[in-house]
DNA sequence: TCACATTCCTGACAAATGTCAGTTTCACAA
DNA sequence: TTGTGAAACTGACATTTGTCAGGAATGTGA
């Protein structure tokens, strides 16, 4: 199969190598997917919903989180990969809730041209795989830390997730609100400010507005390992 | 490949169907795989161990569970089914450790030999998305109810677990400790006693040693509803 | 039968966290 | 510039849960 004209990824027609062949190499067939554009703040899709499509997401960053009555339980962040994959083929609805931190481009792909695609490439099966596992992964690892640390440990590893696997650097801009942080850490907003306000005064953290700078890394890991 | 005599399931001489075909249909091939008898208590294998094979539970329940320092956290309890699949491809270690609750009957299927496998069916491979995304959903659902539901909520769930998922009835033998329980549901075995003697007071739950029976279903679902 | 260990229960107290209310800060639009 | 609302901070207090210590109940093997 073909990507047709109109549903090209931009990287297809420039670099004859569309996000498809980058992530699951050259083996693999084409897949007809289409480029969309997320302001800020826009949602990709709602738990619950029916899933039409997977979504690679390209550029940007996004939340991934579980809705419970009122209330919003984050499972992580995500920048480049494939959101949606734990939906195919057990269930026709999205499993959980995802929405743009950024700016964010992706790819729309049609659940069922992906389900042809797999039956047609173990290659991209395994990827499949392998990529829902990674996921699980970590989710597994969130599990433990909101099941097992405290507080501190909880909003450690929070800022630890935005240094290590979003931003790769000690200083960074909050691509959200405390309220959020807070619904990460599964933390009031009240008990977030306070242990905020202890990381800065024992200078481990300075936190101004958004901008956020890791004075103290080794301490920063040591909280989050001791809980 | 077809199986060999000496690791072939009883199944497969008896009825010329094993549990593969039971669960993964007619279209997939013979995979090789080793009967395998565990007592109860017994390790089935290890997070962070290398893992060789995946386990097909055949017989039994099993306790999947996260380990962290000295302390346990359990997943899900499971019966029939495949336990390890979230180890294939990304990395070759388990991602968390299984227990056997009960006696059990377990295939072994050598990791490779499932690789091999999908590796010539797309059908396999679906199933095994499946499987593994069936798993993520309730890992989601416990997700949710640790870290939203206060103690009460959390200890009807896993009450909840055994009638509907293992047992499939009101009245059941609880197949582990009590302290068990209380790190199912992230909580101190004191606590867990005393939501338990609640239950009791509330005519909710009789619970004598390890027989357990409901008694007001409809208000253990109602606690679950509302933390 | 009797010791012994394990499991379970209970009470007193401490620690962690949530809730509520009030205030400050900040961004943005009129 | 000023007004407005959202976001963030802080203190007081209540609630939940954990920890510790002790004791009852149960099962096991000598």
């Amino acid at each position: 199969m073909n990507s047709l004209a109109e549903s090209k990824c931009s990287n297809c027609g420039e670099k004859e190598v569309c996000f498809i062949h980058e992530t699951f190499g050259p083996r693999v067939p084409d897949i007809e997917h289409m480029d969309m554009h997320f302001s800020k703040g826009e949602s990709l899709f709602k738990q619950g919903t029916i899933a039409p499509h997977i979504i690679y997401l390209k550029e940007g960053i996004a939340k991934l989180y579980l809705e419970h009555r009122d209330r919003k339980q984050p499972l992580c962040i995500e920048k480049k990969g494939f959101l949606g994959l734990e939906s195919m083929y057990n269930d026709k609805y999205y499993q959980y809730s995802a929405v743009a931190l950024t700016d964010a481009e992706v790819c729309l792909i049609e659940i069922d041209t992906l389900k042809n695609a797999i039956a047609s490439s173990t290659d991209l099966a395994v990827r499949v795989i392998t990529d829902i596992n990674t996921r699980s992964k970590y989710i597994y690892q969130r599990f433990l830390t909101l099941t097992q640390k405290q507080g501190p440990g909880r909003v450690a590893d929070i800022i630890l997730c935005f240094t290590d696997r979003i931003f790769q650097s000690d200083s960074f801009e909050l691509p959200c609100t405390r309220k959020e942080i807070a619904e990460m850490a599964s933390l009031s907003l009240e008990s977030l400010s306070r242990i905020l306000k202890e990381f800065k005064e024992e200078g481990i953290v300075e936190a101004e507005s958004k901008s956020f700078h890791v004075t103290d890394m080794e301490r920063l890991r040591f909280i989050s390992s001791v809980s």
